[in-house]
DNA sequence: AATTCTCACAACCGCCGGTAT
DNA sequence: CATACCGGCGGTTGTGAGAAT
């Protein structure tokens, strides 16, 4: 329990009249200065207190609501790419804050991602783009992309195929197969798709290789076949195949 | 039905860098 | 220049609700 003495500074859960005291303040004079506004404002609180309520909760222009699946996706992206940067993430979420996507990432996210264990290192959540591909052309960071945004950008409809497939084995299967179809695809689409130098068979994408993702799939009991991935996601399969590479850099 | 466990979330804390005194 | 103060940030914790046992 969160202790509280009479005459000292208020801790614990907001009640609706501090609520109420605060937004009719700041609706009256703006936000800022916390620690006098506090004060001014007739609150027993501190100004730190005052500031995370208004700015997590209060704020008018939040966002409420469940996190969707694309707000997850440019998490899951953004906090690969940045690491636990949660306000430098939450501006590129508007209405969301930076302790709210903490929160989801560490409740949800993170023990989704656990769980899936080996997924881990393999998987289109981490799998991230050739570096040097990136900097010998001057693709800025800030347009650096995930293999999954690859999928959830450029195609969509397939994407969200993959989604309501559920099982974790597929995402894994998908993933690594499609490092083998692109294997096949000609120096051009390689290029266009950023993904491997043509006399390699590896996507570089911070040491996994071609012959490590097979071993993986092996060792799960799964094949690691063209076949399979054919015969399992038909549609994506001939995507990639019969309509040519795309774009990855469209910013 | 009672108890324990798990999850989601609000709110706290310490630290740091910038600014005012 | 030194120090005090303040706001912002990331990590952590306390709490309540609902699920599981």
């Amino acid at each position: 329990m969160y202790k509280q003495e009479e005459n000292e500074i208020r801790k614990g859960p907001w009640t609706v009249e501090e609520d109420r005291l605060l937004i009719h303040y700041i609706a009256l004079h703006g936000e800022g200065r916390w620690n006098s506004l506090a004060k001014a404002a007739g609150l027993k609180r501190s100004g730190k207190s005052c500031r995370l309520r208004w700015v997590n909760y209060l704020r008018p222009d939040l966002k409420r609501g469940n996190i969707t699946p694309q707000e997850e996706r440019l998490i899951i992206d953004l906090q690969s790419r940045w690491g636990n940067r949660w306000s430098r993430i939450a501006r590129r979420l508007p209405g969301r804050t930076d302790n709210e996507i903490k929160n989801y990432w560490r409740t949800r996210i993170k023990k989704k991602l656990q769980d899936r264990n080996l997924f881990s290192q393999h998987s289109i959540y981490s799998n991230w783009m050739p570096n040097p591909f990136l900097q010998e052309n001057n693709v800025a960071e800030e347009d650096w992309v995930s293999q999954d945004s690859i999928f959830s950008n450029c195609m969509p409809d397939q994407y969200s195929m993959l989604q309501d497939s559920g099982a974790e084995k597929d995402y894994l299967q998908e993933s690594l197969l499609l490092t083998n179809t692109v294997a096949d695809f000609d120096e051009e689409a390689r290029t266009e798709f950023s993904i491997a130098p043509s006399n390699s068979n590896t996507i570089s994408d911070g040491g996994n290789n071609f012959e490590e993702s097979r071993d993986i799939v092996e060792n799960m009991g799964m094949s690691f076949q063209m076949e399979s991935f054919e015969a399992m996601l038909p549609e994506l399969y001939g995507f990639l195949m019969d309509d040519g590479p795309v774009s990855l850099f469209t910013g």
